[in-house]
DNA sequence: CTGAAAGCGCTTACAG
DNA sequence: CTGAAAGCGCTTACAG
């Protein structure tokens, strides 16, 4: 019986009796009991996703991608505070060591709690975002070289030879940096060290109006992701200089917001929903068999979405773009 | 030894033995475990949020406040779509009909299956947002009239005699409207039909450009919430007239991004985050008592916030402001 | 006050 | 091929 309600493939039985097995199962509207089904199992079709801020809409991109994935395969996400659970209190007792979940996928790479979430992804078969390799866990993230490559060419193609990057705590930021700063010792141009913004609009304001109020004479900004670049246009905009005639400014990472700033945003896209869903698709299958690596999402490519907060200069080398081009609005 | 774990009250044991127990506990670091616990208690410890977009960061907002609110209260919370349980499909099943979750939070009110999340209401424990009082169903909202007379009224004080709304389909949207018209009927001013806009920033921006392109000479425009305002924000710039000289702005909500428009959207503030936790307590309560019946959120209240998209006209009265008001940065 | 036993609803190994 | 029985880990009513 329950072999058919779960479709055993080596459960042979007569059709008549399957078909009043199933005619039984509709009429009553039979759905098995979740609770009993986990305790024998010693599954619970659940996924942890644990946040360090859900209102980074970046977040809200790959967790909705996530939800969907995990739906599709049967499984709900449930949404945790990375803090809480770095700070091994309640929570940490109980999801983590009380197996509350079957997996977990983890933010890391931002600059906190890094300790805590290694520790934690070796306690439940987690997918770990943003860190970088770390022996026996499972890492994955996004091109950020590629993505801070492209957007610092864009800059460098349009004429720019006096280019900052705004960053944020953590190995994501730097890794962007690093690629910064590699593509302008390339082109035999000036680095400067990171302005120290942070994951939100409103540190990065701040970082960019003291920035640029030290008299500091770029022409053009690199934002580490979208929050932060919009944190770095209102600050341009609160420091008295021009978007983008006297800095322009390009965003690492797309989000839906960037085509509506006034001008809008030029944005190098990345792949954060495909991010979102593979590492669903991961952590299940390390439920069954553990394994650690580090997967780099290069598919789709990164790519340069050019609008009104960049533009070539009227005394600036024009150059082919390096990377995938593309424009809206 | 189970009454010891879970803290009943009404047990008397002696010290040693209760104390030769916790020690035991701590050492062996014991969690009950949460399926066996869900099985035999019929409770699972699981709250479900449904939303149409995650990507709002005005639910994100929601979905912080009552993740830590359930998180207090020792629930998890798990992430739905609406669409998905409304469509009756597999995850209907399991997560209403299978009970796996004690209760629901459900956002309404949008314009989209309505119908559902009321019978879904009906079959769980549950709290509906944004929709109107309906029976048999606990329902829970804010101060949509309030803030849109707040809205409205700081642009007629401002002098405007011209004003638009920017709506998007649904009941809370309709509210806001009343609101809009009830304060310029007030002030003996005319109003116009809604803007069909929508909750999206694109869908709004294409409204906006297609009511401005008409020929429109509305000084001023009242927008539903903030993704529309940013919308409306795009659309205006797009449509070649500036903020706030030609067209001034007002959000109803205010999201985090508001501040770092170009220039900075002023905005009537929302308890959002307090409606999250609010309902949070709520559902769980109706877990041991249903109970229906309809809460408006009115403390705290509505709160204008001026920032660069509006300004007084030089020819305009100048009154006081009805609500409380505040200004940042 | 304390310990043993029953039962929540499932799945799976086993006997018929 | 089919049905009955055991057991997942808890909680609670009950016997001692």
């Amino acid at each position: 019986m329950s072999r058919i309600v779960n479709g055993d493939p080596t459960l042979r039985v007569r059709p008549e009796t399957r078909a009043s097995v199933e005619a039984a199962i509709d009429m009553l509207n039979y759905t098995p009991h979740p609770s009993a089904r986990a305790l024998r199992n010693a599954r619970t079709g659940l996924l942890g996703f644990a946040l360090n801020d859900v209102n980074d809409p970046i977040y809200a991109e790959m967790v909705e991608r996530a939800q969907v994935e995990a739906a599709q395969q049967n499984f709900s996400l449930i949404l945790l505070n990375t803090a809480e659970l770095a700070q091994r209190g309640e929570a940490f007792r109980e999801i983590v060591l009380g197996r509350r979940v079957d997996g977990l996928l983890i933010q890391s790479g931002l600059g906190s709690w890094e300790d805590a979430v290694q520790e934690i992804a070796r306690a439940v078969p987690s997918v770990v975002f943003g860190a970088d390799s770390l022996p026996g866990t499972r890492t994955m993230r996004l091109d950020d070289a590629r993505a801070a490559q492209i957007a610092t060419r864009h800059l460098i193609d349009a004429g720019h030879t006096s280019i900052a990057y705004v960053g944020a705590p953590g190995t994501s930021s730097e890794r962007r940096f690093s690629a910064y700063r590699a593509a302008l010792v390339d082109a035999g141009l000036p680095w400067l060290p990171a302005i120290d913004g942070g994951w939100t609009a409103d540190e990065s304001h701040e970082a960019t109006v003291r920035f640029l109020g030290s008299g500091a004479q770029v022409t053009a900004i690199v934002a580490v992701t979208t929050t932060a670049a919009l944190g770095a246009h209102s600050g341009i905009v609160a420091a008295g200089r021009r978007i983008p005639d006297d800095v322009a400014l390009v965003s690492i990472n797309d989000a839906w917001f960037a085509r509506h700033l006034n001008p809008p945003l030029t944005a190098v896209w990345l792949p954060l929903g495909d991010l979102g869903a593979l590492a669903v698709h991961e952590v299940i299958e390390q439920i069954t068999e553990p394994r650690d690596g580090e997967t780099v999402l290069t598919e789709p490519a990164p790519r340069l979405v050019v609008r009104g907060s960049t533009k070539t200069l009227a005394t600036g080398r024009k150059d082919d773009d390096p990377g995938g081009q593309a424009s809206d609005r």
